[in-house]
DNA sequence: CTGTATCCTTCGAGATACTG
DNA sequence: CAGTATCTCGAAGGATACAG
């Protein structure tokens, strides 16, 4: 049994278990798929195939699996018709979108330093030829 | 700190370009190594093999990619002195540390909300028996 | 239209060993 | 102590075909 410091520090003086919780968080929805489906989905109801449009790239297969995660962690509600053919409809849960406020911040960061992110990539880039 | 309405994350008529964007940062910031480098450095500087240790569980190679990849990105400055062993401090930058409000953000949100999370998986899983 | 199953390729990341 | 280079393996994800 191996002993194990606890007093890691971590975000704002905060323990390294906050570490875990974080990066757990981000193990759900830090993944391009998910991210692109609750930004499409912050508009209102959308249907399947729309859904595929509106976020372009992603194959069928991984946008069921994403809508899969999102509906299991309560995020997205799932709407099925049983019309022929079949329409079904996905949302945001109120906790999904409680979700969005946390990701305009972070947006918002990143709209504020990208421009420092990319200035900074190009000086490393450079000085390793 | 302002909460913008939720289609601040997506608006459709531009294509996701803010999707695009988080995205972006998510790939960026978005693993777990990266997350706790950030976590743990956030302390204050601190040495390759300290940070390591801190961090647990992640490989010699992956730590030292990942600091690579912070310092490319103006997050992290590295400073090796020239002694026998080498030394090498690594520290957050102003950029680094102005990164850890917005991840602290998300992470109250996870904590508010893992239960409600856990629960929604619960009942996800008990329906598929 | 929506969902699932299968195949197949690619890539991420750990282990290891070696260098300065 | 810190960094780099290989090797290898398994998982992630796209393509495809088929079912309801």
């Amino acid at each position: 049994m191996t002993v194990r410091p606890v007093e890691v520090i971590c975000l704002e003086d905060q323990q390294h278990e906050k570490c875990k919780l974080l990066g757990q968080i981000l193990d759900r929805i830090g993944d391009k798929w998910t991210i692109m489906a609750v930004g499409a989905l912050s508009g209102g109801p959308m249907r399947f195939n729309e859904l595929m449009r509106r976020i372009g790239g992603v194959s069928h297969r991984m946008l069921t699996l994403t809508l899969r995660g999102l509906e299991r962690d309560g995020m997205v509600r799932r709407t099925a018709y049983p019309t022929i053919p079949p329409k079904v409809e996905y949302e945001l849960t109120p906790l999904g979108r409680s979700l969005t406020e946390p990701l305009a911040i972070l947006l918002q960061w990143g709209e504020k330093h990208s421009g420092e992110i990319e200035t900074a990539r190009n000086v490393f880039d450079q000085s390793r030829n």
